[in-house]
RNA sequence: GGCGCGGUACCCAAGUGGUAAGGGAGAGGUCUGCAAAACCUUUAUACGUCGGUUCGAUUCCGACCCGCGCCUCCA
């Protein structure tokens, strides 16, 4: 069965099959780096990893290309409030995001920056005036004309014929032809950022950007293009405009939209102070696995609502999953094999998969695996498990988290970097107790710990009770929790 | 005003024209020197309200109520 996505051009849920051979090449509206990433701009890069490693998985090679908007006009705004060159100012915020990207091990695709394509994009404004699809206007702007696409709103659905009343007319663009006309570059301004060029001084407008480089690295006609829903209207109706009018094929053939977030049941906003960077969360103690499982737990196409007690939910049911993990792989099984639990092992799979053919739909993944939890747990409570079978779970588990990434538990050095780069920012004052809590649990190395437990297990095996308590407490009062089973000892850290 | 999405148990959240996945939380239990953890079991006479279609609707249609999104910078 193939991958069936919504395809926002068509409005359908559609098959997915790449346009040439197994190659898919995909273009994902990346951030514009002038604030630290906030978890509605994760929710959406998140789904696009999902798809991606999902792609993958099913197969297929992938050419998968993200932009980084290093110029625009917030950009231009903070890097002067801040007193520091724009250069600067980005690349600070750049590096932050990838490494809050990274710290939700979202796969992180080829980069490409609007200031390393100045010149492209003045090549590709100068074809489209000759095409008559754009015009200068007296300052030196150029603009394009929406009168000459017919099928201007084709993606947002939108009906422009004779709608140009309500629209404003900017002071700086009184020389349009058109209200609707958008612009694709803006003449310099005194003290903005601004570029030599064939078409003359300025910077790029905020949608030709997005049109160049991605027909720049994947081709004029590409698989998929990908964003947050609010970039439907206007910057891929107008990147769509651009493109097609410039080489007269298709852009993208499916774009695909992740919905917005709802933090605690209200749309995030600085002004509801309910607006979330990565972190503030983690500052407060979230865990990255914790707020990427959550992110990724709801279909990317539903409203996904944040909240604090979703959070230790997610928490929660990582948990319980790496404890899965732990309990297959420490476990000590006789040689063999269960048909019983091959057979669990291979329908979960087969539902996994189709879950996430099934527009990527996560919920649906997660009620397979658990199912499988559940009874793969009791199966090991009855000893019905063995070696083989243990480790047919384990592949289909591993399946799961390809797509998922939560099971590996590396949050604590994640959580220990933004705790660092909070003190050298001076915001120390941000970090909480709970996040020193944890923290705590990555002070003692693997071997330290080992070392622990070993002293704990010899005082229990003498029946120095005292003894082996004292450990534990000491070591629980360091973060790492001890799970003593039938199979022996385990740990993790908290 | 125009276009669109959603309202499912205490919370989060899938899903289906034939009477409701999964997770969390609660309760009970198993294991254990104790504890913690873990694990198991259990928890919706019905899916916003009212009508309609149907042998049968939570699932289709209509109206209404409520929440949300886009139309303007926004992931």
């Amino acid at each position: 069965m193939p991958l069936r996505l919504f395809n926002t051009l068509s409005a359908k849920i559609e098959d997915f099959r790449p346009l040439q051979n197994n190659e898919v090449r995909m273009y994902t509206c990346g951030p514009t780096v002038y604030d630290y990433g906030h978890i509605g701009n994760f929710r959406t890069f998140i789904a696009v990893d999902i798809l991606r490693r999902y792609l993958r998985q099913s197969g297929y090679k992938l050419r998968h290309v993200m932009n980084i908007t290093d110029v625009d006009d917030k950009i231009i705004r903070n890097s002067a409030q801040a007193g520091v060159g724009v250069q600067q100012y980005t690349a600070k915020y750049e590096k932050a995001f990838l490494e809050d990207a990274a710290a939700l091990n979202i796969e992180q695709p080829q980069l490409v920056r609007a200031t390393e394509h100045i010149d492209e994009m003045a090549d590709f404004i100068a074809h489209l005036v000759e095409k008559g699809f754009a015009y200068r206007t007296e300052d030196g702007s150029y603009y394009f004309r929406i009168a000459k696409f017919p099928a201007y709103g084709k993606l947002s659905k939108k009906d422009f014929a004779g709608m140009e009343d309500g629209a404003r007319v900017d002071v700086d663009e009184y020389e349009k032809d058109n209200a609707r006309d958008f612009a694709l570059w803006k003449a310099p301004k005194p003290g903005e950022a601004s570029w030599q060029s064939k078409i003359g001084p300025g910077r790029p407008a905020s949608h030709i950007e997005c049109s160049v480089m991605s027909m720049h690295e994947l081709g004029e006609s590409f698989d998929l293009h990908a964003g947050g829903e609010d970039l439907i209207f206007p910057h891929h109706e107008n990147e769509i405009a651009q493109s097609e009018s410039a080489t007269g094929k298709p852009f993208a053939h499916f774009w695909f939209h992740a919905r917005f977030l709802l933090v605690e049941g209200e749309k995030m906003s600085k002004s509801l102070g309910n607006f979330h960077t990565l972190r503030d969360l983690v500052l407060k103690g979230h865990k990255p696995s914790s707020i990427r499982y959550l992110l990724a737990s709801v279909p990317y196409r539903n409203q996904l609502n944040f909240t604090d007690d979703g959070l230790q939910q997610a928490t929660a049911s990582v948990e319980r999953l790496r404890n899965f993990q732990g309990r297959l792989m420490t476990g000590k099984f006789s040689e063999g094999l269960n048909p019983g639990i091959a057979k669990l092992a291979g329908e979960t799979s087969d539902r996994i998969r189709a879950a996430f053919d099934d527009d990527l739909n996560t919920a649906q993944a997660q009620g397979a695996i658990f199912d499988m939890v559940r009874a793969a747990n009791a199966a090991i409570d009855s000893g019905a498990i063995q070696k083989a079978d243990a480790f047919a779970l384990l592949t289909t588990l591993n399946q799961f988290d390809e797509i998922f990434a939560v099971l590996k538990d590396d949050d604590a050095p994640k959580m220990q970097r933004i705790a660092d780069w909070a003190k050298a920012e001076g915001r120390e004052k941000n970090i909480t107790p709970e996040l020193q809590n944890l923290l705590k649990s990555n002070e003692l190395s693997d071997e330290q710990v080992n070392q622990k437990i070993e002293q704990m297990k010899a005082a229990r095996a003498a029946k120095k009770f005292a003894d082996s308590d004292a450990i534990r407490a000491e070591l629980t009062a360091q973060g790492i929790l001890i799970e003593q089973t039938k199979e022996g000892v385990r740990w993790r850290r908290k």
